[in-house]
DNA sequence: GAGAATATCCGAAACGTTTCGGACTACGGA
DNA sequence: TCCGTAGTCCGAAACGTTTCGGATATTCTC
């Protein structure tokens, strides 16, 4: 492997100048760059970045983090635009990205920013941590520029980029209750996301606004899988069969809703109308078609990636970046 | 940051001494590894993979290189499961991911070897590049431990992972003829991919065996999309109106033959029997379910990063691994 | 008690870059 | 003639590790 020394002996002058010449710095005669330029590609030479991150104090490389890209994920398109997302950006810039491996045990013994710090990425992405995990603090205070999505965290290093969960599930709220629904049940997802708080309040705001009772009877919560929405839907209708409608924190859970209720005898959309979140791939082909609320998925990946080059190469602030929602409707939800 | 040096100097011993006490050496005393231990805590010491990297020729890296991982491409579950197979192997290890930006422009100026020399990867897994890449050679028979989903090639340093396309074809093909047809259509994917020519052989051969005349103008090629799929269905079947299964070399080709079909007004199974390939999440729950052979995705990828890490750690010879395929009967075929 | 083996430690080079500070030449102006 | 300046170039240090070869002190063997 050709290295920058091999250039300087053979074109016949000093490494610095070499280098110099490579990087297109001014102070080098442009027919020595030019010599210098060729014997390069003559030994077919590369930079060894490894060599110049050390250097440099920067590896030009950012890390994303994504808890949960396992197997079973691949379910959900979710991580997967966002992932999208974020490479789409990134292959504007000179970064790389590294995938973090979270899931396994060993991992866990070192913290996120152990992590960063090991691999020397110069920023990091962060997906689908929970709320409860002990070390979001320890990042979101730490001193690695960082972009956490779906997480409305600010550090002084940390910004992140969601999309407006209690605008939507207002919106969706407001749907069903104008479309004559006066009974209306929530299956949220587990106390540790924050966008399930988000979703709640959103939903509640509307209920309230429309003059609707809704009691926390009327909310169960699942982990965001397919099988607890069918079990949440299942325990709601027990409890209250007279429920006609059911919003759905998201659309896997909206999917097992539909799959359970309709396993009991109900017709979707006749008897129970379903609303679910997010528009994964799978809300378009499931039948019924899944009324839901839209999230620019790829945005959310677009944009932090965006904000951590920002931060980065610009040294912009850390911000709250938003992206557009939309209320899908589709053939899972009907006027009563 | 604190380095070796810190630990070095706050403890009273050589940088050496500490190096060799934190890697676990047998020449350090229990007691002064000890007490090194504790003041690398102490100083909140992680050592620094780049200094380490640059002076042992080891990153400790692989590079995934996925030829349009784009926003479209996650419709298309395939490549997402080959990355989570990757992930979910190496996870087990201490070797990270890191995903190479192909798809811009200002890639193309390089060459893969490039990009992985200058990243400094150990090895490199490649998925989804076409057989007409002018680059492929070179990484095949370069120096880089490497290793092809779906890319039958092996070189010394290159060993590849697929599953039996030629056998799977075979299969979906003895399936339909048994089923009673005897007048059947194919969608091949374009001629750039590896798979093609192997399903194509495949099926060519069950039809042979059971003695169904199969001719060229029953074979359309797409290009592994919904609309190439949606399109060659509707010419096969202007061509020959009497057809009445047809078999696609993609799963999203064929969702895209079923509502092409539809819309024409045929109905799915009665009239025209589908068969696919790859069983992407998609085919599931698509109306009516498709019929098709299931390639172990996940495996293709779990098995590839197992090659790769085996070929780094071990020695290991590059070469040939097949996942295991099976075909998956469900609602969009019909026997006659 | 001498020599050998063992346990424990360390100095210094090496990995391939970047960059600071200076050096040398040629030339113009006073 | 001398000085200042612009244009080119280079030496050497630095980044944070690993590791080779050796040094010292201690223990063992006969």
């Amino acid at each position: 492997m050709a290295t920058i020394k091999d250039i300087a002996k053979k074109a016949g002058v000093s490494i610095t100048t070499v280098s110099r010449a490579l990087n297109g710095y001014s102070d080098v005669n442009e027919d020595t760059r030019k010599k210098i330029i060729e014997t390069a590609k003559s030994l077919n030479y590369s930079p060894n970045t490894i060599a110049r991150s050390l250097v440099m104090k920067k590896s030009r490389t950012i890390g994303l983090l994504i808890s949960g890209l396992m197997r079973e994920s691949a379910k959900d398109n979710f991580m997967i635009e966002v992932m999208t997302g974020v490479n789409d950006f990134a292959s504007q810039t000179d970064y790389d990205i590294v995938l973090f491996n979270t899931n396994s045990s060993k991992q866990r013994e070192k913290t996120y920013t152990q992590l960063c710090r090991e691999r020397k990425v110069d920023g990091v992405i962060i997906q689908g941590i929970r709320t409860d995990d002990p070390y979001l603090e320890e990042v979101v205070e730490g001193e690695i520029p960082c972009v956490l999505v779906d997480i409305p965290k600010i550090g002084r290093y940390a910004g992140y980029v969601s999309s407006d969960n209690a605008a939507g599930s207002f919106e969706a709220g407001n749907y069903l209750a104008e479309a004559g629904h006066t009974n209306i049940g929530m299956i949220n997802g587990h106390e540790y996301a924050f966008v399930s708080k988000e979703r709640l309040t959103g939903f509640q705001k509307a209920m309230m606004e429309k003059g609707i009772s809704f009691q926390a009877d009327h909310i169960e919560n699942g982990d965001f899988t397919e099988e607890s929405g069918e079990r949440a839907a299942l325990t709601l209708l027990e409890r209250d069969p007279a429920i006609t409608a059911l919003f759905c924190a998201s659309d896997l859970m909206a999917i097992g809703a539909m799959n359970g209720l309709r396993a009991k005898g109900y017709r979707i959309p006749e008897d129970i109308s379903i609303v679910g979140y997010d528009n994964i791939l799978l809300s378009r082909y499931v039948q019924p078609s899944l009324t839901t609320i839209a999230q620019d998925t790829h945005g959310l990946g677009y944009e932090a990636a965006k904000m951590l080059v920002d931060m980065l190469d610009h040294d912009g602030k850390p911000r709250r970046t938003l992206v557009k929602h939309e209320l899908i409707v589709r053939n899972s939800s009907i006027m009563r």
